[in-house]
DNA sequence: TTGTGACTTTAAGTCCGTC
DNA sequence: GGACGGACTTAAAGTCACA
């Protein structure tokens, strides 16, 4: 199991909570996305730190604004920089 | 002059319009959040395609939410995908 | 104060698989 | 359907000298 940061797994969920609600499988999300489903996976748990450009791709393909996927600044523990 | 997505274009001129408008240089935007300052200048021309972590970094510094340094959906042609 | 090219190191992202 | 691992290739992270 690899290394979490706090504000990934963050992201992770909302990822994994907006693509259920759209009744999605992760594969059919990385199809969608044109990504591999393994990095989706590892995006969900936390695992990743994603690059900008397929985080667009992703909140495209769950029709959600990108501001949606992260965490809001309140709620970053902002004790923890980095 | 390195090539540039329009996504990363947009990504950047929003990061450059919220620092100006804090009174912020690039230097001291860097000095913040403890990134190199050639290497916020690449992200403002839109030449870097930056991670979720350094953007949250990069949100926190500026006192803002993540969502306002991406393009709005509806903003993004479509079919250029990626 | 910022742009840019060249560069090394690290991690993103893919593809195979198993449980 | 999803978690997780290994091995791999590509791209991002990060730094520097100089314009």
């Amino acid at each position: 199991m690899k290394k979490k940061h706090p504000w990934l797994v963050d992201i992770g969920k909302n990822i994994r909570a907006i693509r259920e609600s759209k009744g999605l499988s992760q594969e059919e999300l990385a199809e969608l996305v044109e990504i591999d489903r393994t990095y989706i996976g590892g995006i969900e748990r936390g695992e990743r730190n994603v690059a900008s450009l397929n985080l667009i791709r992703i909140a495209i393909a769950l029709n959600t604004e990108v501001g949606n996927l992260f965490p809001r600044l309140d709620m970053l523990p902002l004790i923890s920089r980095y």
